[in-house]
DNA sequence: GCAAAAGTGTTCTTCTTACACCCATGA
DNA sequence: TCATGGGTGTAAGAAGAACACTTTTGC
């Protein structure tokens, strides 16, 4: 047949890359260098490419513009975002990555990007471009529910970590305190979630802590669950 | 700039259709009427329309292909399969849809399918085009879960439905058995899950069951977990 | 009364929570 | 010895699992 019976569009990919830096939750945010919404903050994402796999533009993404490595960094699939009249330029649907890394140093703005940096998600609500906000928010309810049924929290860490460190993971991004004790029993018995190394860490001050790696289990039985019955 | 930068494509949208029937889980499949895979299975679906939001264009296809109404029934994104070879005609990425529909007459087969059928899913597997196999997996796993979390399991059933009825579907979904007492305990211990309507159905034979209806609570709590220590 | 399915009571176990208490280190 | 964070013990309560038992109907 020779009329279209199809919609006309272009494919994007956009990265939610969470981590967490000075005791909060933050967002890589970008700002943008072309129109439009130049100069507005925006989630860093682009074009998907000719014969390109979306999970392979994602990573090609991660790298570009910030510099990370997709392969090494925890990246899954979070949504498509695929409203009309959601990009000026016309009919863009977009398929929304999370990725989660550990704290590192402030990323290198890449090509299309006239700054690349970390922001905590409580200041990016209501500044990004785009639907991004809504992207975003997605982002943080998926990762709060993965840390309860994944050791996703271990990709917030480097490759050692104690357990103090994943118990500051899991209050940040769940944004309540835990209790230190039942958090390491917790942690220490559901199998597969943490695996020691026999190092330990010794602190300026108090007791040293074992440092554990990353488990093989990617879910978590039993899962560690936000309580009900929080303080709020 | 003139050069293209990005993919041309089309963007489809694939529905998984699941219903609970004779005591099985059965998904909706359509035997294609056109080349490619003339004559083989298929889950129904069609191209994104111009200016057709994604949702929108499941509720249509899923109206056009199976008559169904797609307002009255559950449907959720469940995700988004773009790999460069998965359909020869050229570059198609899919976004699936999960729908769950009661217990429904045959559906009418819709325009583009030659012929619309409601098919136990696990004769499906290997028999589907495309990669459809792997997006019916991917539904049936989604729905697995939903029911632990969320209220779906009413979706499955028909306005009023006894706690009997809805144990059936856990246990259909699930593939396992689960003990009438106390799911019946747990259900009615959960908050907003079912609501009471004051009516009972009379069985042909066996005591009446209260029946009940959809409650408001989409998210349970507690939820209905599926026990670690089952049976197998 | 009997069959069948609905529904309640009860016990055992496991998980969660709260918190007292001890441990290992540097200053 | 003190401050600091790591880590164990333990008792009360909540939730889940297993199952004996009662209820309500048609035949």
């Amino acid at each position: 047949m020779t009329t279209r019976d199809h919609a006309v569009l272009r494919l994007a990919v956009d990265l939610a890359i969470l981590t967490v830096r000075e005791n909060a939750l933050q967002a890589l945010v970008i700002t943008r260098g072309n129109e439009p919404f130049r100069n507005r903050l925006a989630l860093p994402g682009g074009f998907l490419r000719e014969g390109e796999d979306l999970h392979a533009a994602a990573v090609r993404e991660l790298d570009e513009e910030t510099g990370l490595d997709g392969d090494a960094i925890h990246l899954e699939p979070l949504g498509t975002y695929g409203h009309p009249d959601r990009d000026p330029r016309g009919r863009v649907v977009s398929v929304a990555y999370l990725a989660i890394a550990p704290d590192l140093p402030t990323p290198e703005p890449g090509s299309d990007a006239a700054e690349a940096a970390w922001m905590p998600v409580a200041e990016t609500r209501g500044r990004l471009a785009f639907d991004h906000d809504g992207i975003l928010s997605d982002a943080v309810e998926r990762a709060r529910i993965q840390l309860e049924f994944t050791n996703l929290a271990t990709a917030f860490c480097g490759p050692t970590f104690t357990v103090g460190d994943l118990r500051n993971i899991y209050e940040v991004v769940w944004d309540r305190p835990l209790d230190p004790r039942n958090f390491s029993r917790k942690v220490l018995n559901t199998s597969g979630f943490v695996k020691p190394t026999g190092q330990k860490r010794i602190p300026q001050i108090g007791r040293p802590a074992a440092l554990y790696q990353r488990g093989d289990q990617r879910t978590l039985n039993p899962p560690i669950l936000r309580s009900t019955t929080a303080t709020h």
